[in-house]
DNA sequence: TGTGTAATGCACTAACTGGTTACTTCTTTG
DNA sequence: CAAAGAAGTAACCAGTTAGTGCATTACACA
């Protein structure tokens, strides 16, 4: 986008009164909150400009629209997450403990980044339009796929898998038993009568999931 | 709310030109509509009232407020599911085939009444403000919890089910694992790249749901 | 047939909301 | 250092939106 000086590499980056990457910046992480917290059509354009201590017109400036700005932040939640995903390097592990460690990162990233299931939500409530045709997304997702479909095979060539697993359908389970329990969470409290959010009843939550991981793909 | 006429059992119900009930029940239906699709922020009552064949005036007159209305819609549809569910006798049925007719049920419900999982989504990101401290959601889930309870203490005392498994998490697998994949089923079917409403991809999903259940409470 | 009440309809408003116009101020570079 | 473009601001606009005041009409019952 801006033209960056290309001489000395970052020669100190000075404070700038103005500074456009980092306008954006702002604009992007207020945006990520107020669409988590009210949804699309709940969010304000205000709102997030006063959050991000910007101007209103900057946000026209930078996204064109209140859904181009919706777009952006989605895509890059998304970007976050499977690139965290890529990190953790579970063709190095053994197919058993690749698993629970993917259903314990999971679990977790979910539980740190709420906004991420409030995004996933507000999207599908619209129909996934934003995210229609989106490479960005595709090209993640088809590397991630092929990631946890590996690790089944290396585990059914070892004899602790059973074969014939649709890495697709597992990984939908995997997301499912964690998200389903956290973004129902408020409902959820209501209904069982106990906190779901109480450090223990999380702790119980990561555990029986990991159980039941371990069970669908066992023998 | 209405008083109706005491005396004769239905004496043919002559066909009014006002008619509070049917008003009220077409408002009702309207509401659980528009509000699904476009979520508690989205949903516009003018539309409710056009879509009811009512006025503007008679959602006030009725239901004082957009989240009043809100709140009656969404009791009114767990009231639903949870009356549906009583229905199914899982108690005269064999533990394991209670517990498949319990999956087989849940992913039913949620496929022919997707308003509901929309109308929970937004209610979680709500907080679950307008269902916290409504008595009749609470009655309603302790007896299914029970139920669901008592299928587990059933299967372990016949040996066929393993012991010491928390109905609570069971319940909210069988349900995770239904509702994430239809509520996600745009975005879904985008980072999977098929069609997850697919007929085919339908049953499938339902196969591997009631075998990971089963699993789950296997020896 | 008359009457009180519940049901209904219309027109209105006050507050908001996404988006824009017109302008000022800083920063970079020839 | 001057000029031009980039970054930033405030006031504003036109369309919407939840919610109301008030007049009107049908119904139940005497």
């Amino acid at each position: 986008m801006t033209t960056k000086p290309v001489a000395a590499p970052d020669p100190a980056p000075k404070p700038r009164q103005r500074d456009a990457e980092a306008t954006k910046a702002r604009i992007l992480a207020a945006a990520k909150k107020e669409f988590a917290r009210n949804g699309l059509g709940g969010a304000r354009v205000d709102v997030i400009a006063d959050k991000a201590k910007a101007n209103k017109r900057m946000i026209y400036h930078y996204f064109s629209s209140k859904e181009a700005l919706f777009k952006t932040v989605l895509e890059a939640a998304w970007v976050d997450i499977r690139t965290a995903e890529q990190k953790l390097n579970l063709d190095r592990l053994e197919p058993k403990a690749a698993l629970e460690r993917l259903v314990r990162f999971t679990w977790d990233y979910y539980l740190k980044n709420p906004e991420f299931i409030t995004l996933v939500n507000s999207e599908n409530l619209h129909r996934a339009k934003h995210l229609k045709g989106s490479e960005v997304i595709r090209d993640y997702s088809r590397r991630f796929v092929t990631m946890v479909g590996s690790i089944l095979d290396r585990g059914v060539a070892s004899g602790t898998f059973r074969p014939g697993i649709d890495p697709v359908q597992l990984n939908i389970t995997i997301a499912a038993i964690g998200y389903y329990y956290l973004t129902n969470r408020f409902t959820g409290s209501i209904v069982f009568e106990r906190d779901l959010m109480a450090k223990h009843a999380l702790e119980e939550r990561l555990r029986f999931n990991i159980d039941t991981v371990l069970r669908i793909v066992s023998l």
